[in-house]
DNA sequence: CTGACTGCAAAACATTTGCAGCATA
DNA sequence: TATGCTGCAAATGTTTTGCAGTCAG
């Protein structure tokens, strides 16, 4: 039916250990974020979930979300906005983000050897990292596109 | 006397562009700013302008930093906090941030291997970079050994 | 002089929290 | 049955904004 059993495991064990339930609220949420690839901030989640029939607090929202992001399921980044964004994490796989300043758009990359680099600075000061998020800031070739072609159309 | 009189030019030079004033509050955080090398956030600064006698609003101050952003002078990075961090620019230089989630404790690093990478990601997706952040999370030494440490006691 | 700037207090926002009733284990 | 949970509304903390008086150019 579902093919994210095994994120529904690992949430729930991770509850049990310290002593947590599961609720239909956690449950519902960990479904609706674990069925789409997206993106989305905690309100989208909100209106997502009334879209399905299901009303679930804000503040449970933020509750959940909370946990989702201590057990690793859920990433949680600031893209320098005003508020968190939050992302459903694939086992074992890190991706950074580029962000188009123009259209908002965000688009996810994947480059190991900046990981490995990553790995000796680490070393270098003798860190532990345990997360991290690479963010790059400029504009997509749609968004480049279109503000040439308005350039040249202003220079009738 | 002042060994910023670059930065002073620039933003002068900004202001002049935009039909923006001089004002004595403007050149005075310009300089408070970049008297020292460390991050702050809007309100260090409301206090390092009333320390020396300075009262300055935090609107204004909000106001400046936005300006001073903009023009590039000064960085604006979210650790994943409720609030903005900032840090003045040194010309051509970008660095990243290695952040101790036990202590707080922010150390910038230089990876210019990291920054090619960036580069061919860009190249890849047809994207114009212009700015990027990497942030990486963890625990610093120091941490670690104190975690040891109480651990060990622990175990008596 | 004029348009931009400042400080203040109020507004706006996202996120968190206290509390009374509800549901899971 | 006993905790832990939920929704609500109120609180919080940062950043923004409206406005009336002030200042730079």
């Amino acid at each position: 039916m579902s093919d994210f059993q095994e994120e529904r495991t690992l949430f729930t064990e991770f509850l049990r250990r310290r002593g947590l339930k599961v609720t239909r609220e956690r449950t519902a949420l960990l479904e609706e974020i674990f069925s789409t690839h997206r993106h989305f901030d905690a309100d989208d989640l909100v209106a997502r979930m009334r879209e399905r029939g299901k009303k679930i607090s804000r503040a449970t929202v933020y509750r959940s979300l909370d946990l989702l992001h201590e057990c690793g399921l859920v990433g949680r980044v600031r893209l320098n906005e005003e508020k968190y964004r939050y992302e459903r994490m694939r086992k074992g796989e890190h991706h950074d983000h580029l962000i188009c300043s123009a259209c908002g758009k965000v688009v996810e990359f994947v480059e190991p050897r900046i990981e490995e680099l990553q790995e000796d600075v680490c070393r270098r000061y003798d860190f532990l990292a345990t997360s991290h998020s690479h963010q790059i800031r400029g504009t997509c070739s749609a968004c480049r596109k279109k503000l040439a072609a308005s350039a040249a159309s202003r220079a009738t």
